[in-house]
RNA sequence: GUCCCCAUCGUCUAUCGGUCAGGACUCCAGCCUUUCAAGCUGGUGAGGCGGGUUCGAUUCCCGCUGGGGACGCCA
């Protein structure tokens, strides 16, 4: 068997968005299992929309989703020659031909049409006028035969396609003598030997006119899979305004490639009951026959639960790799690794789904002044708490190290020094002493990475605090 | 308007004629517990409608409805 060859096709009008990366992923994943090339091919015909800012937009998005291709990038623009060639020798063996119509006149036409009940398609005016080179500003059309049966097995949606008469000749070559979309595809495609063509459902009714144009080039077309859209959480369309599309947005909000890359294999595909799939995982099972046909919403609270679920799995070394920027953040500092912090990640892996969460709830470890958080104060920052806090400082001050044991065990000999009290009584105003909030990891385990300096800081302004505040 | 496609819990999905229609996320409850989580256990919750075919349809066929996509000198 032949290696597959595949590419990723996407125009860089716009940022690496999840449909395009999950496009990509299908690609790759496919090209890595059966053994093949995976080519990256930037769309920039349109000059007009194509910017440099967005190709390098798609090109990060793809390395940090660790979707790495075997050629490429190639440019689009950079093949213009070779269309144009393309195109003369269509027009030359008389399988396109030079159109004079004007934009208004097809839109004034069309509407005709249909009005009189037709299918808007282009009349073929031009068709037999056989306009030589000279014949002015014009287009040139495929000679599409409406006898034609423009059909092909799709991968996922199996047997599809129409008959030419329902599409009509297309333009491939525009007035300024740039080639459109759907010769310059074909064109590369079959220049790049692309063996599967796997894209968008979008392009599933554009397919007919491409195979068109190979058949008019004498080129067998390539095995075509299109993969339902994905459409946003309101069931319509995805809007690059409305909706968390870019792949680089979620970056920055705290998600992991691992836990994008899982989200997306299984938006649209599935391998059985199994949800939790390692990127090898997918190249091992991922198979385009069990590809849906029906188009996935994106779940965002999907994805919040595989990133805890990645967070918990990653090493000490990269788990803090990833947080840091947003630790960082917070602290407004440089934060470097040590067993302190690597403990901090641990207690905060399980209790966080996204990095700028989990690195909001270690503020009280990174930075020196904190804030009480009102409720939690007035509730456990009582009279009442004034004799286990006091007598708990103390106990803090003189252990000899200040470690989770030590710190359990003073806790535990503060309780009973105070006639067996229940932990919760002397914990909860600890940990609101020292957090500023009622909520966080167990409380010997906060204040070892908390710091015995500035815990005990903590607890004695704790103490003045309640003071001061008397009964209220 | 024309053409194409799709249709299982709220969401992602399994099922390739016979299952109490399974799993996961979400949500709810219980357990655990120094808080919050995590974890464990349990629960709510689905085959759009109408016809066929068949001993038997979620599954095959037709229609309807609903949704999506394409009809561009965008990609």
């Amino acid at each position: 068997m032949t290696p597959i060859r595949t590419r990723f096709a996407p125009s860089p009008t716009g940022f690496l968005h999840i449909g395009g990366a999950r496009t990509a992923l299908f690609n790759w994943a496919l090209t890595r299992r059966l053994g093949g090339q995976f080519v990256l091919r930037i769309e920039d015909t349109d000059l007009e929309r194509s910017t440099h800012e967005s190709e390098r937009a798609v090109i990060e998005g793809l390395r940090w989703l660790g979707l790495e291709w075997d050629e490429g990038p190639h440019r689009q623009s950079e093949h213009a020659a070779r269309h144009g060639a393309v195109v003369e020798s269509l027009l030359a063996s008389g399988a396109a031909y030079r159109c004079v119509c004007t934009k208004e006149e097809l839109d004034a036409r069309r509407e005709a049409d249909i009005a009189a009940g037709g299918k808007g398609l282009y009349d073929g005016r031009c068709r037999e006028r056989l306009y030589g080179p000279d014949c002015g500003t014009h287009v040139v059309r495929l000679r599409v035969d409406p006898n034609a049966s423009l059909r092909w097995d799709d991968l996922v949606f199996g047997p599809s396609g129409q008959d030419a008469s329902e599409i009509g000749d297309g333009i491939i070559r525009r007035s300024d003598g740039t080639p459109l979309f759907h010769l310059a595809v074909v064109v590369d495609d079959l220049d790049m030997k692309i063996s599967h063509v796997v894209r968008g459902a979008d392009h599933h009714s554009n397919t007919p006119f491409q195979i068109a144009i190979h058949r008019a080039l004498g080129a067998e077309p390539p095995t075509y899979a299109h993969v339902p859209l994905i459409v946003a959480p309101s069931g319509r369309k995805l809007s690059k305004r409305r909706d968390p599309v870019s792949i680089q947005q979620f970056r920055a909000d705290g998600y992991l490639p691992e836990a994008m890359i899982n989200w997306l294999a299984r938006l649209g595909w599935s391998h059985g009951d199994q949800e939790i799939f390692s990127i090898d995982e997918i190249v091992e099972h991922f198979d385009l026959a069990h590809v849906g046909r029906s188009g996935a919403q994106a779940d965002p609270a999907k994805l919040d639960w595989l990133n805890q679920h990645y967070l918990k799995q990653r090493p000490s070394e990269t788990l803090f790799e990833a947080a840091r920027p947003f630790l960082e953040a917070v602290a407004e500092r440089p934060i470097e690794r040590d067993a302190r912090i690597d403990r901090l990640l641990d207690l905060l892996r399980e209790r966080a789904s996204r990095l700028p969460e989990l690195a909001e709830r270690a503020r009280f470890a990174l930075v020196e002044e904190i804030s009480l958080d009102p409720t939690a104060a007035k509730k456990h920052l009582r009279p009442v708490a004034l004799e286990p806090l006091e007598a708990l400082i103390p106990a803090l001050e003189g252990l000899p190290e200040w470690t989770e044991a030590a710190l359990e065990a003073a806790f535990e000999d503060t309780c009973r020094a105070l006639g067996d009290l229940k932990l919760g009584k002397l914990a909860q105003p600890v940990r609101v002493a020292v957090t500023g909030s009622a909520a966080s990891p167990g409380i010997y385990e906060t204040l070892y990475v908390t710091g015995r300096a500035w815990a005990l800081a903590r607890l004695r302004r704790a103490v003045e605090w309640i003071r001061e505040r008397g009964d209220a």
